[in-house]
DNA sequence: TATGCGTGGAC
DNA sequence: TGTCCAAGCAT
């Protein structure tokens, strides 16, 4: 241990205030590891929670996910959201079926070649699934750091170098450690350190925290960048899957006119759901989830 | 590197 | 109410 990283405080916060989630037991797969970091991406864990139960009772391994139409994928997806997520999962599925005897890799650089796996999930899944020792940056981690080590409310927009040389600098020495470090960071930006209204009182390394030390000084940076949602391409085009998921098999396509009367952006956003291979149409006029 | 990509809960 | 935010990735 050669960083004067508080671990041991936040290391025992932890044993004493993880959540019980159920790709933490002892019975969880490297699967279904990787399949609750796809779906958590942008989405919050209570939501992910009974969909991931779903998923795991019916494909409880990427042979299983690998031997449906994706379309199966993208229809259980439910309304997680980012359903391009449900087809990257089925390709994962294919591709480690196919290329990878079945079994998920454990190493990181095959990790990343997966689709929909980018530097956050395949450090994740090493660390989380096979005790590997990576510096796991996420939103959480970052906003952490953010306070703990620069003292600043809020961490840059887009990820720096810098962020990830200081999250390498502060991992333990010893694999399992760091693995339990990385998820135990993680949580206590989950549940403590919140980008609103932070639990400081809670926090077991508050009299190390550079951002409280400083007086908590409100984020100055740029203005943070708001997602607009209402009369989107992204509403029109979860309008017109929703449609779809819905529908036993095929629709018509008046079934998908009738949820977004803006006609140019409806074809436009249907264009781009084909495009993206979450629909598919048939010869015959309809539309429906890819086979 | 900036942008597009869903959805819904909290305040 | 509108705004912010939730375990990012691909292009």
């Amino acid at each position: 241990m050669s960083t004067e990283m508080p671990t041991e405080p936040v290391l025992q916060w932890y044993a004493e205030n993880a959540r019980d989630l159920p790709w933490r037991e002892p019975a969880a797969t490297p699967w279904s590891i990787l399949v609750s970091e796809l779906m958590l991406q942008q989405t919050p864990v209570v939501r992910v929670l009974p969909v991931w139960r779903e998923w795991m009772d019916r494909w409880p391994t990427p042979a299983a996910l690998a031997a449906e139409p994706s379309g199966e994928a993208v229809r259980a997806w439910g309304r997680l959201g980012y359903p391009r997520r449900a087809l990257r999962l089925h390709a994962c599925a294919v591709a480690i079926t196919e290329l990878h005897g079945g079994e998920v890799p454990d190493d990181h650089a095959v990790l990343l070649s997966l689709p929909g796996v980018g530097a956050y999930t395949a450090a994740a899944v090493a660390s989380f699934a096979f005790g590997q020792r990576h510096a796991v940056l996420d939103t959480n981690v970052r906003r952490v750091l953010a306070r703990l080590k620069s003292g600043v409310e809020h961490p840059p927009q887009t990820q720096t170098r810098a962020e990830v040389k200081l999250a390498e600098s502060l991992l333990p020495e010893e694999p399992a450690t760091a693995a339990l470090w990385a998820v135990a960071v993680m949580e206590l930006g989950a549940l403590v350190c919140t980008a609103r209204s932070p639990r400081c009182a809670d926090c077991p390394v508050l009299e190390r925290c550079a951002w409280y030390l400083n007086g908590k000084p409100p984020y100055d940076g740029p203005p943070r960048r708001g997602q607009t949602y209402a009369g989107t391409d992204r509403q029109c085009r979860g309008r017109l899957l929703a449609v779809l998921r819905q529908a036993p098999g095929p629709v018509e396509k008046p079934a998908l006119d009738v949820v977004w009367s803006d006609s140019v952006q409806r074809e436009r956003a249907l264009d781009g759901l084909v495009a993206d291979g979450l629909v598919d149409p048939l010869d015959d006029g309809r539309y429906a989830l890819p086979s």
